[in-house]
DNA sequence: CAACATACCTACCGGTAGGTATGTATGTCA
DNA sequence: TGACATACATACCTACCGGTAGGTATGTTG
């Protein structure tokens, strides 16, 4: 028999020490989050922690493939799947984790993923990797996405995918670092709903005559 | 009589103190860049840098305001000035920059202004505010040059110009991002015509069944 | 129960970070 | 020429960093 006792549960315990460290690092950012406070958070020791992971930047990898990796999957790329309109999908989605990540007060600590992209890319070759195929990832998905679209006329043919996706990516990690550069929902939100706007331009049945905001 | 000896001259030495720190800060991050390096880089002791600077954050501070800032005003706002066609002139600024930083191979540390901006703006009040007015500044500029398109009929009347710029801004950041997260030229280049190609559908003159890249 | 592995703790290491107290060299001005 | 401020150097302090050595407690397995 395992897995009696709640305590001494060691897959439990290393993915508690995961989800510590991915606070850490989203607030204070990975150079800047202290193992001995991940640690303590976790109710563990330090001679514990390191029995789990072989250094400090162990941890961030397993942070990014266990944690960060994943939750782009499921936050932005699952809603594309199964979606036969990716513009009103991509804006539903952006639309919506803007509006949560402001409820919760997330959004002053900017957008996990980029976060670590932004700080550690240049400096440590592992995970710039690792970061690096996400963002692909995301771009992939948001360009065959449009394409798509194009496809079952939801969006212009004038279009070009790979570049609209590379903008739209690009612009997302934009709306985030408004928001926690400015630390204010209200810019934050503004630049959502202009990316809202481009994102209308895309259709099919854009109309430069249109409405304006 | 001043100024006569080229060593010992308090405000050189103080400029190239901050022209270095510009630089290790640009390369590691606030919290990553190290005084000793900074000192040691100027030719001085830390003694002497802590003479100048009462602490590293003053030191930091210094750097935003009078290297940063100005720095900003003079690559990207400077330009708007004086031009009657404020799409052409944001489209060719970025287009340069993108361009001299691939070939400086700057790109890989991203955006100087921005880097500060996502790593201190939640940690430290003085750091926010600064770089805060700094894009305040950066987006004013931008919806007033849009505006003074719409006026002069190079823009649609149907883009509202702070919702526009909240954009352009944006894009930008994540441009640069996506330079320094993928520490591949290609990909920031395509951000980058991206970003142009958005900016011509700004145009009065723009149609949706136009070319397409 | 014995033998062993795994989970976790205590105490400590060398190194480096930012910062400071104090001394000295240099230029200015009365 | 001598008093004084400023520019810089030397030497050192404290706090904390990531990391480790060696031990103990709690299983699991035969």
């Amino acid at each position: 028999m395992k897995l009696l006792s709640k305590s001494r549960d060691a897959e439990a315990t290393r993915r508690k020490v995961i989800e510590t460290a991915f606070g850490e690092i989203y607030r204070n950012g990975f150079q800047g989050a202290s193992v001995n406070t991940i640690a303590e958070e976790t109710g563990l020791t330090k001679g514990a922690l390191f029995h789990y992971f072989a250094s400090k930047q162990a941890l961030g990898y397993a942070v990014v493939d266990e944690y960060i990796g994943p939750l782009l999957l499921q936050r932005w790329l699952d809603p594309l799947r199964d979606s036969d309109d990716p513009i009103r999908t991509i804006r539903k989605t952006c639309k919506r984790y803007v509006k949560e990540d402001i409820a919760s007060g997330h959004f002053v600590f900017g957008c996990p993923l980029n976060n670590l992209a932004q700080e550690m890319s240049p400096l440590d070759k592992e995970f710039h990797k690792r970061l690096n195929t996400l963002y692909d990832t995301w771009r992939s998905a948001y360009a065959e996405a449009i394409r798509n679209g194009i496809k079952n006329r939801t969006v212009r043919d004038t279009v070009s995918p790979k570049s609209a996706a590379a903008l739209i990516v690009a612009a997302q990690m934009g709306i985030w670092g408004t928001g926690k550069s400015s630390q204010d929902a209200e810019r934050m939100q503004q630049a959502g709903d202009a990316l809202c706007d481009y994102l209308d331009t895309l259709r099919a049945s854009f109309k430069p005559t249109g409405a304006k905001r």
